[in-house]
RNA sequence: GGAGAGGUGGCAGAGCGGUUGAAUGCACCGGUCUUGAAAACCGGCAGGGGUUAACGCCCCUCCAGGGUUCGAAUCCCUGCCUCUCCGCCA
């Protein structure tokens, strides 16, 4: 959420902003709003100190023995009058909330205007996309021919958009998840955390896929509003909602391999062949929270944690700035890494890092006590994928692959692997 | 699933329906004392919001949401959560 005091003393700034985003703030409807809103307010606060005071004076009176017969006659018309201004600034407030609540984040000025993806920045390349001396296949042959993916089975038991594995494939999978968590934990500074796999509607407001991207996600046949997370960042970054911390307790890192489940409500005909994007994945998942001041580097730092994985798995990538056209909702700015995928000859999205500032930890009041001020302070969120497991998978079966359809095992995996250098067909 | 107990400030723990946002203790911060530290003593110490140039003033919050009342932490209803015992279970 935007800072409503940012939003009623200088709009004009934040509707330049959102214009970036393409999107046309109502200034008209917010001061309406707020006007009405500062009225009602100012209104209901007189009346209930009223209430106060007069009661105050009742009690003081029966204490004294007093007749308070007169006193009760003169409050009488109160409690109604107030309670009709209570529910009038009750009305007035949720609106305002919901405006604000559909209000996304303020693009950073570091980030290029654009429309869509064409327009997100390049700022550095890694590796060279390796050179095969056949026409390499895609991780759906690939995983086919192998024994190792199916696709069909994964169809009759569910649906489209899941996938079964099968024997080294697995593992392999397995052995990617277990490698980003140890090297995230025992190198990067990150503690490890198990979290549930299902979230309540609070949690989901608090990171920002409530209230617009509900079709996105998956709605539990519950009476209680509980979802499937779409990332462990909601399960992560929600361990700090209503808490303050302790300066000690900073920079707080966390990371987590969890599943994650998509709608794709919207994404029909698009990635429908292969793993790339299924309605369950697994990945494993990085999110700090640090002071105001700290956000974008540990952004950057992020973001390289993120390029290890790739770097350490011998897997070429680009890194992009988002356009404002393409930044998700929450996110002040955002890096995304796109791995190479041979088998479609290009680069494809496999993590995303994004610092959201004070946008996530106001919605969810997270918070830290300044030792300068002694006051609570609204902490800066930033997390990322370190990295999507799944597609961490396919990269490596695609750029990994021999001329016999076998899949060479990375090095920093075979430990995890029995010590198996190549997976061949089953 | 059955039976019972309970949810108050960072923690522990009081709180006849009235001047209690909340006693007391611990923790924490500042000060006096001390060569220094400890002890002792003095003082401070919840969060959110409104209003104000500022000092300040005001409102809301004792799990959450409703209700009763001039007045609710205290009474009533619903939900959530925690604990204990029995049953079942990975």
């Amino acid at each position: 959420m935007l800072d409503p005091k940012l939003l009623r003393s200088d709009p004009e700034k934040v509707a330049t902003a959102l214009a970036r985003r393409g999107l046309e703030l109502d200034l008209e409807a917010f001061e309406t709003l707020e006007r009405r809103r500062k009225e009602l307010q100012v209104k209901t606060q007189e009346l209930q100190n009223l209430r106060n005071t007069k009661s105050k004076s009742i009690g003081r009176a029966k204490a004294a023995g007093e007749d308070i017969q007169p006193l009760l006659e003169e409050v009488a018309s109160l409690g109604d009058e107030l309670k009709v201004a209570e529910e009038a600034l009750k009305v007035v407030q949720e609106e305002l909330r919901q405006f604000m609540l559909h209000l996304p984040n303020l693009p950073h000025e570091s980030v290029p205007d654009g429309r869509d993806e064409e327009d997100n920045r390049e700022e550095r390349r890694w590796g060279e996309p390796p050179e095969f001396g056949f026409e390499p296949r895609d991780h759906v042959a690939l995983g086919e021919a192998l024994g190792g993916l199916d696709f069909e089975a994964a169809a009759r038991i569910t649906g489209s958009r899941f996938t079964v594995m099968h024997g080294a494939t697995a593992r392999l999978h397995r052995a990617l998840a277990q490698f980003m968590l140890d090297l995230h934990t025992g190198e990067h500074g990150y503690r490890e955390a198990y979290v549930p796999y299902i979230v309540n509607d609070d949690s989901l407001y608090g990171t920002g896929q409530l209230p617009k991207f509900a079709e996105d996600l998956f709605r539990l046949e519950e009476e209680r509003p509980w979802y499937l997370i779409p990332t462990a960042e909601v399960p992560l970054t929600n361990l700090l909602r209503d808490q303050i911390l302790s300066p000690e307790a900073l920079p707080f890192k966390v990371v987590a391999h969890t599943p994650c489940f998509r709608s794709e409500a919207g994404a029909y005909g698009k990635d429908t062949r292969g793993m790339i994007r299924q309605h369950q994945f697994d990945k494993v998942e990085l999110v700090q929270a640090v002071r105001a001041e700290e956000s974008f580097d540990v952004l950057e730092q992020l973001t390289g944690h993120a390029e290890t994985v790739l770097q350490k798995l011998g897997l070429p990538y680009r890194v992009v700035t988002l356009c404002t056209g393409d930044l998700g909702f929450s996110a002040t700015k955002t890096y995304d890494l796109e791995v190479w995928l041979p088998g479609q000859g290009r680069y494809r999205e496999i993590s995303s890092c994004s610092n959201f500032v004070d946008f996530q930890a106001r919605r969810m009041q997270a918070r830290w006590r300044n030792p300068d001020t002694g006051k609570p302070e609204l902490l800066h969120t930033i997390n990322g994928s370190g990295l999507a497991v799944g597609r961490t998978l396919v990269a490596v079966m695609e750029n990994f692959q021999q001329a016999d359809g076998s899949i060479r095992v990375p090095e920093v995996l075979r430990g995890y692997m029995g010590g198996l250098e190549a997976i061949a067909p089953e």
